[in-house]
DNA sequence: TCATCCAGTTAACAACTGTTCTCTGGAATT
DNA sequence: AATTCCAGAGAACAGTTGTTAACTGGATGA
């Protein structure tokens, strides 16, 4: 199976990565839509002509980074929604793993955050698409849980996404709280618990 | 009390409004960060050092425009959780409320929207301030409700911050709705109903 | 009426932008 | 070994940008 890429290729693949990763850095202080393309360029090192041979746009790479950013959380998601077990065991997974994923990937949880609404269609309709796939995940997940039994398809579905934007949310509080004391990430760690506890409340008395 | 402006103040005010009007409107395809000084003076139709008789730069302007989109909304939201009656009732109030203001300002919502998480870190402050604002109104009302006696502070303002989170996803979602059928912003209505009552259904059992 | 003020103008600045076309040199293919 | 391919370079393009300085002319207040 394992193809090994051509020097060339290989080459391709290394630069058009170095032009990613200089794009997020300098995303760490304005939005795309204003990132130039020289500017980029110029972070990388090579000539301005060159980054058409990698995207057709600074849009185009934009996509290319709202995969990179989401595209690995989905089975993390899916494995941490289906964990059985206790309630209180769940969330407390699904905090930590919101947690780590901002501290180990602070630049694309950002982009993220900020280009959910930003300046760029195809971006946002990019994040849109990967966003709604999260929701029918949880959904399907969701599904299958026994609380869930005798729920009629729009309301898991509603669910799904109050804990897909509940999860948005609390990545971008941990973002704000990256930068300042371990006692700050702990009330962030707090406030998202006992919202996430509300909820799963509501969720087993919703049928009352 | 009422001072009437000279000729000179009140020709400037609507000139400084004229590009407050003029910005947000080239805002709807655009993020603040890459909106030009040029670009908004020459949609005024005046020369591009004329800005600097009304603000110090781009960004200062955004800010201006924050307090133009949320400053009014205040006594709503206030009246509307402070509203007595039926939990039902309250919800499609808010809901109702939040629909309306979408469709009265949209331009205004699609910039708090974007720039929240924006580029721009003075705007970005000024959108968070007003938002702890909200969270603590809405908090100062819930704390007078019956149904949140015996809760802690902290509590409170949890379930505000949650309420406060919940407006600002409807009204995104109302925002992509409004150029859509009627059948859309329904879908809209029906969700956001649903998740709140889920939120008010968790309050009611919160000290189970 | 006259001096002062100040919103808006004009001109010029160096620096920057995206995109085009042409060229080069090493990898890939035959 | 000869040919094709193609990532990246170089130069030039017409526009754009923010900011400065010195100005004009009508409203303002003495």
């Amino acid at each position: 199976m394992s193809h090994t890429l051509g020097i060339r290729q290989a080459q391709k693949q290394k630069t058009r990565q170095a032009f990613l990763d200089a794009a997020l850095a300098l995303l760490a202080e304005q939005s795309l839509s204003s990132l130039g393309l020289r500017e980029v360029t110029r972070a990388v090192g090579l000539a301005p002509t060159a980054f058409y041979r990698h995207f057709r746009s600074i849009a185009d790479l934009g996509v290319a980074l709202v995969d990179e950013a989401l595209g690995s959380l989905h089975p993390m998601v899916r494995e941490t929604v289906a964990t059985t077990g206790d309630s209180e065991e769940r969330i407390a997974r699904g905090i930590e793993l919101i947690a780590d994923y901002v501290a180990a990937h602070p630049a694309h949880v950002r982009f993220i955050a900020r280009e959910r609404n930003g300046g760029v269609q195809p971006v946002r309709r990019a994040i849109g698409d990967q966003l709604d796939r999260f929701a029918e995940e949880v959904k399907a997940e969701l599904a299958k849980d026994p609380q869930t039994e005798g729920w009629s398809d729009a309301d898991v579905l509603m669910l799904a996404h109050l804990y897909v934007d509940q999860m948005l949310i609390t990545a971008s509080l941990f973002l704000e709280a990256l930068e300042g004391p371990a006692e700050e990430r702990e009330r962030v760690t707090l406030r998202a618990t006992r919202q996430l506890r509300l909820i799963t409340i509501g969720r087993d008395h919703w049928l009352d």
